[in-house]
DNA sequence: TGCCAGGCGGGGT
DNA sequence: ACCCCGCATGGC
């Protein structure tokens, strides 16, 4: 219990129904989720973490805004569908990957699958905590973190978890420690002093890739893989995309290419999509770690497993709660 | 018990 | 340009 905490209240700005075809939000929702987040049926999606305006969506399309600036409901709306990327138009995408021996399967039954962004500052912690870690270590990390730093705000006088601000980060740098992030804490501290004290949200606007990336790796403790996966996930820049160990044994065995071609393959089969694509192997084969993965592609079993019995990109919000 | 895993930087050559 | 090591933590 943390004396004299009192929650922010936001008011419902808006609603109405996001109507687009072919999108699956259910699956959209769900991946890379938790269940303070999704539920199955409904989601929360934020809009701006900073001062707060959060959309609760259902799977059927409807949706709620809540925030402090009614006026501005109409950039929200527009904000939301970019955050859910239903505008995004990936049939180039699917006509490269329709037989593909990796993608393929996933491709073609989970054609509504829209990748669900963050912003750039939570991009980048779920980067780090993936460094060196399985799947599942990793999400734990971040579990850890939204639980401890227990920031907060009230729908309606609903309570909502949100990602720690940066600045929260500055004042309890020693609640990093106890989520059990290890040697991380240090680069994910690094990286909320970037935001609060040097602007980064503003320097990597322009959305140049090698501009942002070589920003981002400025930063002590922040990689390419790191870079490029924040840079997929918050800002959708996919053609630079990140390849960890894990994806690179992976394209070595699949394509049987050569270790040091594994980057310009993937770049060259995927073109301008090469980020997304890392993204979907990695939720195709349920993040499984490399052994099983391997053994995945060779049984062909190249779809995720509804009652896999453990976490995976699109159920872990079942267990994460 | 070591050893390793969806990285990284710092040290060597 | 490489190669090699240590690093927190957790799983096996």
């Amino acid at each position: 219990m943390i004396e004299g905490l009192v929650l922010k209240n936001i008011d419902k700005l808006c609603s109405g129904t996001l109507q687009y075809t072919g999108i699956d939000l259910g699956k959209t929702l769900a991946t890379y989720n938790f269940g303070f987040w999704y539920n199955g049926l409904e989601g929360y999606v934020i809009i701006d973490n900073y001062s707060p305006v959060i959309a609760r969506v259902s799977i059927d399309g409807r949706y709620t805004i809540y925030g402090s600036n009614r006026d501005e409901c109409r950039e929200y709306v527009d904000k939301l569908v970019k955050i859910l990327g239903l505008e995004e138009d990936l049939s180039q995408l699917y006509r490269i990957g329709r037989n593909d021996p990796l993608l393929g399967p996933f491709i073609e039954k989970y054609r509504g699958w829209r990748l669900r962004t963050t912003d750039p500052w939570w991009g980048l912690v779920i980067g780090i905590c993936q460094q060196n870690a399985s799947f599942l270590q990793g999400w734990r990390m971040l579990y850890n973190i939204v639980k401890l730093y227990n920031r907060k705000i009230l729908l309606y006088n609903r309570e909502i978890l949100l990602p720690p601000h940066p600045r929260d980060i500055l004042e309890k740098p020693e609640l990093l420690i106890k989520a059990r992030t290890g040697y991380r804490a240090e680069t994910i501290a690094r990286v909320a002093r970037e935001f609060v004290e040097n602007n980064l949200a503003e320097k990597i606007l322009d959305h140049d890739p090698d501009h942002v990336e070589k920003l981002l790796r400025s930063i002590k403790g922040v990689g390419i893989y790191t870079a490029r996966l924040a840079m997929v996930l918050s800002m959708r820049i996919y053609e630079k995309p990140p390849i960890d160990r894990w994806l690179s044994r992976i394209i070595i065995e699949t394509y049987g290419v050569e270790k040091n071609m594994v980057e310009e393959y993937w770049i060259s089969r995927w073109s301008r999509w090469s980020g997304l694509a890392s993204v979907m192997v990695t939720i195709a084969l349920d993040a499984e770690p490399l052994r099983k993965a391997l053994e995945r592609i060779r049984e062909n079993k190249l779809l995720p497993i509804e009652d896999l019995g453990k976490p995976s990109p699109l159920t872990m919000w079942r267990y994460f709660k």
